[in-house]
DNA sequence: TGTACATCAGTGAACGCGCGTTCACTGATGTAC
DNA sequence: TGTACATCAGTGAACGCGCGTTCACTGATGTAC
């Protein structure tokens, strides 16, 4: 997948004007990868089974995504552009404690962290979507350093980036031991982990 | 991999005695496999491309490791056995800075962090690695709550408990934001993890 | 020290299977006149 | 409203390839007497 574009840019397709029933095919066909993807891994993400999954033929799901790699490229934008739309909400609360709080109730869904670690995964291996990556965090990081600024204008940008590069590493590695995969919630780290963060914006 | 055995527990071999010159062939074999890993994934990780870099023939390797799932389960057990390895010399240091410094030098090797979260991913799909991944995160937890209570006597056990598990959270997420994956080190933000960190132990 | 034998180590060919991809084709839908 | 045609959508068969695994076999090394 190299040369991916960065969040949210271009999609893989040729140009090719879609259809409302061919977008709904295409949405139809990420979902399923996604689920695939989730439930059984990368290695298990393979033409026949998405296009089993989506209830279509092999040869259908090549018309919207010609190779493997495109479906990945696809879906990897999506992923990404859906991860930045789920923090807005949150991130507009008034009260830090609250936003804290909203963000991590995300993070309790364990489907969503796999898919990252997925990603991640990814990412160590492909400089394409290591860029596509690394774009999505600054992004992050950035929406986070707007929500300190404004709590603390006394900061400097400098000041609220190092902030805001902290609070999402917490975030991320927090998601690992509240989503199953390195450990399960624990109320007293997890209110550690609120304190902490909430002091990081504030 | 399914029944993987936690951190440390016998080997995936059929109990078989093996010459040093076995033993030492077993150990390339995990090198190659190791170098495959982290360089191109656990799809590229092939029994046909490990017999390659280790020089060897197919055959000669599956006399080795059987099967694919022997292969991984014994590089699984490996490295969870060496991450717990690493940790106890920093884990050691008297000073809680200094403690937190030499953890965070570790995680500036790319190729661990690429190795953790392929080891992520496929604690996401498979229960047995799972199992085994949970396992080493309870007793990397366990030594940080140890070095909580030599520090600071006064918490109770489940407060310091709380505190490890919020500090390798911190961790494993700044190891994403340090090795390129994520990000690359920043200086403030490197900065402000170790003060949290280190508050953590104090 | 020699010999017989068990076990360890390594070889090479073959297997069936699922993979991504290519391709020629048909049918459905939209559009221009 | 009808007709011709381009484009969109979907089908089905086939391809070559690399995969994990099986297996019969040979050679090297260790061990018991």
């Amino acid at each position: 997948m190299t040369g991916a574009d960065p969040v949210g840019a271009a999609e893989a397709l040729p140009a090719r004007r879609l259809t409302a029933k061919g977008a709904e095919r295409r949405r139809r066909i990420l979902d399923a990868a996604t689920e695939l993807l989730v439930s059984e891994g990368h290695a298990a993400l393979t033409l026949r089974g998405v296009a089993a999954r989506a209830e279509i033929r092999l040869g259908n799901l090549q018309y919207y995504f010609p190779t493997r790699g495109d479906l990945v490229a696809a879906l990897l934008d999506r992923h990404l552009v859906a991860a930045l739309d789920r923090l807005r909400g949150p991130l507009a609360a008034r009260d830090a404690a609250t936003l804290v709080r909203l963000l991590l109730d995300e993070h309790l869904d364990r489907s969503l962290t796999v898919l990252f670690t997925e990603v991640w995964a990814l990412a160590g291996h492909d400089e394409g979507v290591a860029v596509a990556v690394r774009a999505f965090y600054r992004r992050y990081e950035e929406l986070v350093a707007a929500a300190v600024s404004g709590r603390r204008p006394d900061l400097t940008p400098t000041e609220a980036a190092a902030r805001a590069r902290v609070f999402v590493s917490l975030m991320e590695g927090a998601a690992l031991f509240r989503s199953g995969i390195a450990g399960d919630p624990q109320a007293d780290s997890d209110q550690l982990v609120s304190s902490l963060a909430t002091g990081l914006l504030e």
